[in-house]
DNA sequence: TGAGTCAACCGGATTA
DNA sequence: TAATCCGGTTGACTCA
């Protein structure tokens, strides 16, 4: 990988020996996945984050925000070291879980007691790391494929957009969260102009109701005729669906 | 400066 | 029992 030795980054120091996120090193197991990592790196995802030694990807975000990249240097109260303490101590046990190596994880924790240092001397507001546009862009393209992700599909975007694991899993249930919110809305809007069709009809059918009552007083029928509308006491329950002679439900809906 | 956005977290439920 | 999902929440950040 031509990129990893012209990487130029100060965050090589706080990753020890590897300079790069061991993640970044784990190759993909069997060809479909090599396809799909291929896939990916045709569409050119990445190629400045892809030589970043960013555990975080804050850092390499960082550089790729600041107006003069090339002369960026990270600020170790600010931009690296707070960028890592995203991801909290309680947090970086259960990321265990995410089959990150245990390289990750001593780094990770070497990290974390390193931002309990800084912010304990009150240097420390942790800054939010945001997600590239191409990131997104292959996120998105992949959620729009399948909404949940196994494992491998996982760890192969993981690895192609240098990304943990977590954070992949993380940005796919928040996607989740915000299509269903989505639908909810649109579901909502439906639903409110549902409610007003029916008001309306209902408002109009009463009016009819009306009006045939005032017909029936105006016209004198003869005796033999004068037969009861049943329209008169009887009227649709809009809860229930039903011809009632009085809605005893209330309106209180289906039971 | 308040509202909106979004990555990340937490705790509970579910499942294999 | 670990892994995963989901709903709710937090906090950093952006923008009008």
């Amino acid at each position: 990988m031509d990129h990893e030795v012209s990487c130029v980054t100060s965050l090589n120091l706080s990753l020890g020996d590897h300079g790069f996120p061991t993640n970044h090193l784990i190759y993909l197991h069997d060809e479909e996945q090599e396809q799909e990592q291929e896939q990916l790196e045709r569409k050119s995802i990445l190629k400045w984050d892809r030589c970043v030694p960013c555990l975080k990807l804050g850092l390499g975000r960082d550089q790729e925000r600041h107006p003069d990249p090339i002369n960026w240097i990270p600020q170790a109260s600010n931009s690296t070291v707070n960028t890592i303490s995203s991801f909290s101590k309680s947090t970086s046990i259960k990321r265990e879980r995410d089959g990150g190596s245990q390289e990750v994880e001593k780094v990770l924790s070497k990290a974390v007691i390193e931002i309990d240092q800084d912010e304990s001397e009150g240097r420390g507001a942790r800054k939010k790391l945001r997600l590239t546009n191409e990131q997104t862009l292959v996120l998105e393209e992949s959620f729009k494929q399948h909404d949940t992700l196994n494992r491998k599909q996982k760890q192969a975007l993981a690895t192609s957009l240098v990304l943990q694991q977590r954070q992949v899993e993380v940005w796919f249930q928040n996607r989740r969260a915000r299509t269903k919110l989505k639908q909810n809305e649109v579901d909502c809007t439906l639903l409110k102009k549902c409610c007003e069709a029916l008001k309306s009809d209902n408002k109009r059918l009463e009016k009819e109701i009306q009006e045939l009552k005032a017909i029936r007083t105006t016209i004198s029928v003869p005796p033999q005729f004068n037969i009861q509308f049943p329209a008169a006491s009887h009227s649709m329950c809009l809860s229930c669906e039903k011809i009632v002679s009085r809605c005893v439900s209330g309106g209180g809906g289906r039971r």
